[in-house]
DNA sequence: TTGTGTTTTATTGCCTCC
DNA sequence: GGAGGCAATAAAACACAA
């Protein structure tokens, strides 16, 4: 390995040489890189120079590369919030949104909220130790978002990664134990602005000079949760809404979330209630549905809990999530393909230039099992070579059918959604049942999310409105 | 086949911390 | 002042529709 990860390294330095043209990474190094980028955002001098090490990559690469992917978390968070804000507005059930969060977020490019926060400082503050149901969320939540803020937690918002970060946080990474401190900050950069929090490090005070922040962000995010109950509980902020038949808003989605989905909700007890609550309160139906399932691969994996089970599922679902959103007629021939490895759809190494489809993002963000215990790389691109071959069997297999990964589609669906959505009626549980269920996985509770949430919000509160 | 849009990679400048 | 990180920007690579 060693040998070829030099042979690499210096293929790699005179290929650049000759060609200056910037080189894509390869699915193998993109996928080692995204799986070690979900257990260490800020990965320490030595653990870059390993990774190019064993990448065959330089260290700037990968420091460059590193940047690079929380510029895109972040930016993915942004769009998020944005969406978020949208939704809220659209909806007209949270005008106020989260004080500004989705203002900054969404006007300033240069928004320092996200600077600020340093994740290194926080991330070690993780308190997913309770959930969230949404019930509960009505009642507490504001003071259990704050108490965990003030406890030094702040899982408002999440990204594709931050997810992913507190799925990895579960693993046992034998890097985790001499880096933690730089792990599982992700989610904390969140929608809450903590500027200047780089200095307050885990100073309870100095979380709590943004409570007022953090509060905001807590009663949007009860908002969100509520959204669900406004028949029950009446109609908030004035709006009146025309009386529906009760268990209105419970969708067979939903339902599978207290019933087949059980599991998930279960699990999510566990230290990551903030990323459901995160998940489900994805903004718009179309879009918190495409959100979810773009980012939310290592969710999956999380609740398969079995590394090797996990492995199996997040992109293949992930395909098929957004096969059946793009082209539904797909969906089923994806989905059956059982016992397919995520990681094994995504890699087409020898093809890697010719299609961007099968290259990094899903495949590599669905890679969320965590034992790499310092070959990554050549796990990884073993992996990834290993695979790529069977994924090119599976597509011939396919037939007609075109798995598409490419993380393009995400934001393209997205932002396809976010004009859509007001005419898909996802909110219909029918649309929802037309989706094959996805056992055994969070996608279909990732359906149920959108459904029973602002998308019911939006639609019931626009109809009625109407 | 081409044009357009998106994503990824690389570079640069600025800021903050030590 | 150096190191590390972030943001902005440019350019290449790629996907997709016409």
């Amino acid at each position: 390995m060693e040998e070829s990860s030099e042979a690499h390294s210096e293929e790699n330095k005179v290929s650049q040489d000759n060609n200056k043209k910037r080189r894509l990474k390869t699915p193998g190094q993109v996928m080692a890189l995204e799986k070690f980028y979900n257990e260490h955002k800020y990965p320490t001098e030595e653990m870059k120079s390993d990774l190019a090490e064993q990448l065959g990559l330089t260290e700037k690469q990968i420091s460059g590369w590193f940047c690079h992917r929380r510029l895109k978390d972040k930016k993915l968070l942004r769009d998020e919030t944005c969406t978020n804000g949208r939704q809220d507005r659209s909806s007209g059930i949270i005008q106020d949104r989260g004080s500004g969060l989705g203002q900054d977020s969404c006007g300033s490019t240069k928004n320092a909220d996200y600077k600020h926060v340093d994740p290194r400082e926080v991330e070690s503050h993780r308190l997913y130790g309770q959930d969230f149901p949404a019930a509960e969320l009505g009642h507490d939540h504001r003071s259990h978002y704050t108490e965990r803020v003030s406890g030094l937690d702040n899982t408002s918002s999440e990204s594709s990664s931050s997810l992913q970060d507190r799925m990895f946080s579960q693993s046992d990474n034998p890097y985790d134990m001499e880096t933690s401190r730089y792990i599982k900050h992700e989610g904390v950069i969140a929608a809450i602005n903590l500027k200047g929090s780089r200095n307050m490090g885990h100073k309870p005070s100095g979380y709590l000079k943004v409570k007022g922040e953090i509060e905001n962000a807590a009663i949007t995010a009860v908002k969100r949760q509520l959204g669900r109950h406004y028949l029950e509980d009446g109609p908030p902020l004035g709006v009146e809404f025309e009386p529906l038949p009760p268990g209105a808003f419970e969708s067979p989605a939903r339902d599978t979330v207290h019933g087949t989905e059980t599991y998930y909700v279960e699990n999510s007890v566990l230290p990551h209630s903030p990323d459901i609550s995160g998940m489900k309160r994805q903004l718009s139906p179309c879009t918190r549905f495409e959100v979810y399932n773009s980012k939310v691969s290592s969710k999956d994996s999380y609740v398969q809990e079995a590394p090797s089970v996990m492995h199996g599922f997040d992109s293949q679902e992930m395909e098929t999530s957004k096969q059946s959103r793009k082209k539904s007629t797909h969906v089923n021939h994806i989905s059956s393909l059982p016992g397919r490895n995520s990681s094994l759809n995504m890699h087409d190494e020898s093809g890697y230039n010719k299609k961007r489809k099968v290259s990094s993002k899903h495949g590599v963000e669905g890679v969320t099992s965590g034992q790499y215990g310092g070959k990554i790389a050549s796990e990884l691109t073993a992996q990834g070579d290993k695979y790529n071959e069977e994924v090119k069997a599976t597509k011939e297999q396919c037939g007609p059918v075109k798995i598409k990964t490419k993380s393009t589609n995400e934001v393209m669906v997205s932002k396809k959604v976010k004009v859509d959505c007001p005419q898909r009626d996802y909110g219909t549980n029918s649309s929802l049942a037309q989706i094959p269920p996805l056992k055994n996985h969070i996608r279909g509770s990732a359906m149920e999310m959108p459904s029973s949430f602002s998308e019911d919000e939006t639609a019931e509160t626009s109809s009625s409105v109407d």
